[in-house]
DNA sequence: GGTTGGGAAGGACATATGTCCCAGATGGAA
DNA sequence: TTCCATCTGGGACATATGTCCTTCCCAACC
């Protein structure tokens, strides 16, 4: 993690992401901009919660470690996201871990200034409340998906936002084995079972493997499998 | 459905809930009670969207179905409550159904009026925030959940939460099989598996089985097997 | 009393998923 | 080159869950 002292940057973001109207003017002098490397982690499941962050360039991965070592990745979050929102809001310390996908930079914002000065702040309530409340709603259809359709349902559906997103380091079309692991800790299922199921897909011709990654052979086969759903946004 | 033209008891609920710190003064002449029974919809997935609803007694399941014609409950839900919450926010229709369990009482207001009057009205968006928030996190941790432990583990928690309740109909301690279908839909497993899993409880002496009941013997059994975890509030 | 209908429990079988472990490929280090 | 660590894919087996259908029980009705 590093400090980016760059004042243009910063400015640069809040024009693009039309951050400064949600935003007390008394609090932009307390906006910093930090950048976080490849794997680096934001902040930890029980960490005291301190800072609001807004995530402006790169991607994020929220995941979650269960009693039993189990880890199960909540979301992907890619500009503009918030972070630390429903800390924010229950007065909580970190409930999830976040850690950095590639390189990303964040606006964070202290607590302290935020009570201060948007705690009555309508247009940052109206902010936080469309964002939470879409987040309720992507997460309130993921658990519906997920109780009613079986692995290679909710696989196919994963693929299919996956692969075809212009986002770093994703062919279009492919997935890297590399982030098999990941797929399936985000669908709630084991590494094997989730080999076992492209390989069933394979052998229907909608995906095939090849050395290092699997790709798409029929997008419109997947789409149907998946009830023309996408809930891995 | 039917309106109740009784100022009383609605300052009455008012005043309990304390619902007027809440809401702009000028917005208070437009609320409404209503009263519903037993099996009684408040409204049908698809319904356009007009009134944002303040649950103030009652019981209410919140279910949807999916196009496969499966039915899931999302949950239920006891004063103070709100029901329309999502929709206001994102002006959508709504999403999911909504039904009676007990005699209820809604006080309902017009999202004509709620737009006029409230759309920039801190206390209300606050209200509106942490019912959301608390939401969102309820469901979060509901999906990690059912991700994460099988049915046995999850029934055992909505027995311990279900259970233990001064709520209506539910002796302490007991469940009434007439509702192990729903509780079958809420955690999202057929009914046949629930029974699956009530003999295997059975066996173990955690539940035993009566005639139009079950009931808890070993609470801290049940308790320990759901890691403690109370998912179905 | 006999009949019938619906609700509740469970048997039989198929499918979905988890766990453990092994084998082949790969690439860097000795 | 040889060896070792690691990544990746998959075999074998156990468990979890779904589907379909049968049986049993009880209440209501003739």
């Amino acid at each position: 993690m590093k400090e980016l002292h760059d004042p243009d940057l910063l400015e640069h973001y809040i024009q693009t992401y039309e951050i400064e109207p949600m935003l007390n003017k008394e609090l932009l002098p307390y906006l910093t901009l930090y950048r976080y490397d490849h794997g680096e982690l934001i902040c930890s499941q029980g960490d005291p919660y301190e800072n609001l962050f807004l995530l402006v360039k790169g991607k994020l991965k929220i995941f979650n470690t269960s009693p039993e070592g189990k880890t199960l990745i909540l979301s992907f979050k890619t500009p503009l996201d918030v972070v630390g929102d429903i800390e924010y809001v229950k007065v909580t310390d970190f409930i999830n871990t976040v850690e950095a996908v590639s390189e990303v930079h964040m606006i964070a914002i202290h607590h302290r200034w935020l009570k201060k000065f948007a705690s009555d702040h309508t247009p940052f309530l109206k902010f936080l409340l469309k964002m939470i409340t879409e987040k309720f709603y992507v997460k309130s259809s993921s658990l519906s998906f997920n109780l009613l359709y079986p692995v290679e349902v909710r696989f196919a559906s994963y693929l299919l936002s996956v692969c075809f997103d212009e986002s770093d380091a994703l062919y279009s079309g492919k997935l890297s084995t590399s982030h098999l692991m990941d797929a399936a800790n985000l669908i709630g299922t084991s590494y094997r079972h989730l080999n076992r199921v492209i390989q069933h897909l394979s052998s229907e011709g909608l995906v095939e493997r090849h050395k290092g990654f699997i790709v798409v052979k029929n997008r419109d086969g997947l789409s149907k499998l998946a009830n023309h759903r996408n809930i891995y946004e």
